[in-house]
RNA sequence: GCGGGAGUAGCUCAGUUGGUUAGAGCACCUGGUUGUGGUCCAGGGGGUCGUGGGUUCAAAUCCCAUCUCUCGCCCCA
């Protein structure tokens, strides 16, 4: 254990759990795309504005988690704590506004002051996407469809659950909240400490506290269902019926909320309980007013993302590695004739590993480390014939083969 | 931000009445002669015992602080 430690709750990749990420990364790419969707880069950092205007002042995140900072210009930044608002800010300043509807993907880091935990910390990747333009409910369907696809292409099917609620409309969730704030005032005295602040500031928050005490009171409490407008409630029966037409199992959970301001109708979450107090895993929502609230054009929107190193944990079964052909100069003299073989044979697209050092065994035995599944052994008296000798790893067969055939013989293993 | 647990070689861990050069397994390196790996045998490198203070003749071992990880709260992907 060195002194010279990664910063708290940041971590470096690599190895095998690089390749862990770069599975969840990729498939959430190649399904995207599958979709419609096409990816997105937008900055790291963006205008402090674009966060605390989008998430809410009064939210956890801005409020205490971001990372923010003035840069040598005096503009005030911040280190993105999640994607939808750059996406949404990068929708409007491009003007992609004209053609709808925009269905973006993204994946990369986000930052977030916490208190680091296993599957939470303060640098973490997310992969996501964003439907942008489209007020449907179909829209909901097929961006939840293209989260469960996801999941189950991990082969996580089994491990998570989808809860789904509505927020419904401005006009519903006005309601409801006074009907709620109402009859918590009613029983404050019951309420955690934790919960009559969240009173004064997120009153829908108190629903998934998971102090007892509050639980005993939200009990009792109305179903934000029962708030629901008329079109509203049309709406999340669009949603329900889209989903079972597909088949994707799910549970209406009218005590789901979500902790960002800008989600209506729709928010959703995949968990799982396998890793803790950290169990969501892929979660989102309608943001109907967000483009407008960043000075856009009003733009329904949804959308979800999902935590890469939570899902890279939960994967069990990594696509292995591919076994590298090992190419083997006998000794110094070859060395040349090896590079140029190998070459060749990158270029035929195999992968080659080329033992640059040592005596002949050493060379044997770092083709067997690295798993090779074929050794092409490189020696003098075969060069001197054009040939060279081919080696099965997994059988010990070998045999020669000429120089002008050996891509397409070595290519016959793979 | 609050409360609990932990921190000894690259990895998994031993190491208590505080006392000689801190150990094991795995991994790594070299060798077992002349062009052949996975097994085996022999040898070897590698740790300021998270860091900084303190107590002591003497500290991995006791005390304080601090950092990091971890579990829960909070929050969330």
């Amino acid at each position: 254990m060195s002194g010279l430690q990664p910063v708290r709750g940041t971590r470096d990749i690599f190895g095998d759990e690089s390749r862990r990420h770069r599975h969840v990364e990729n498939l959430a790419r190649d399904i995207a795309e599958r979709y419609g969707y096409s990816e997105i880069a937008t900055p790291v950092f963006e205008f402090t504005e674009v966060f605390a205007r989008s998430l809410g002042e009064t939210s956890d995140i801005v409020s205490k988690e971001m990372y923010t900072f003035e840069d040598r210009g005096g503009a005030r930044l911040t280190l993105r704590p999640e994607n939808t608002a750059g996406v949404v800010r990068a929708f409007i300043s491009n003007g992609l506004t004209q053609q709808l509807p925009a269905k973006l993907f993204y994946s990369g880091p986000m930052f977030r002051y916490e208190r680091p935990q296993k599957g939470r910390q303060r640098q973490f990747h997310q992969v996501g996407v964003e439907l942008l333009g489209a007020a449907e409910p179909l829209a909901d369907v097929e961006v939840i469809a293209l989260g469960a696809d996801l999941l189950s292409a991990l082969g996580l099917e089994e491990r998570v659950v989808l809860e789904l609620n509505s927020l419904g409309d401005a006009e519903s969730r006005q309601t409801y909240r006074s009907v709620l704030v109402e009859y918590l005032q009613s029983r404050r005295n019951e309420l955690s400490p934790d919960s009559l602040l969240r009173l004064e500031r997120n009153p829908l928050r108190i629903l998934d506290s998971k102090d007892k005490d509050d639980q005993a009171v939200v009990a009792n409490a109305p179903l934000i269902t029962d708030s629901l407008n008329a079109a509203s409630r049309g709406f999340l029966e669009e949603v329900l019926k889209g989903l079972e037409v597909l088949g994707i199992a799910y549970r209406h959970n009218p005590r789901l909320v979500r902790g960002l301001d800008y989600y209506c109708h729709t928010a959703f979450e995949f968990t799982t309980d396998a890793l803790g107090a950290q169990n969501a895993v892929l979660a989102g929502g309608r943001y109907d007013g967000l483009a407008e609230q960043l000075g856009g054009p009003s733009t329904p929107g949804i959308g979800w993302a999902a935590g890469v190193e939570r899902l890279a944990m939960l994967v069990s079964d990594v696509p292995p590695l591919p076994r590298p052909v090992a190419v083997a100069p006998v000794s110094d003299e070859q060395t040349p004739a090896a590079l140029a073989i190998s070459q060749q044979l990158r270029r035929a697209g195999l992968a080659v590993d080329l033992g640059y050092a040592g005596k002949f065994a050493k060379r044997m035995k770092r083709a067997n480390k690295i798993n090779a599944r074929v050794t092409v052994i490189v020696g003098e008296d075969e060069l001197a014939r054009d040939v060279v000798t081919v080696r099965d790893m997994d059988t010990g067969e070998q045999k020669e083969v000429a120089l002008s055939s050996l891509t397409d013989d070595v290519a016959r293993f793979y």
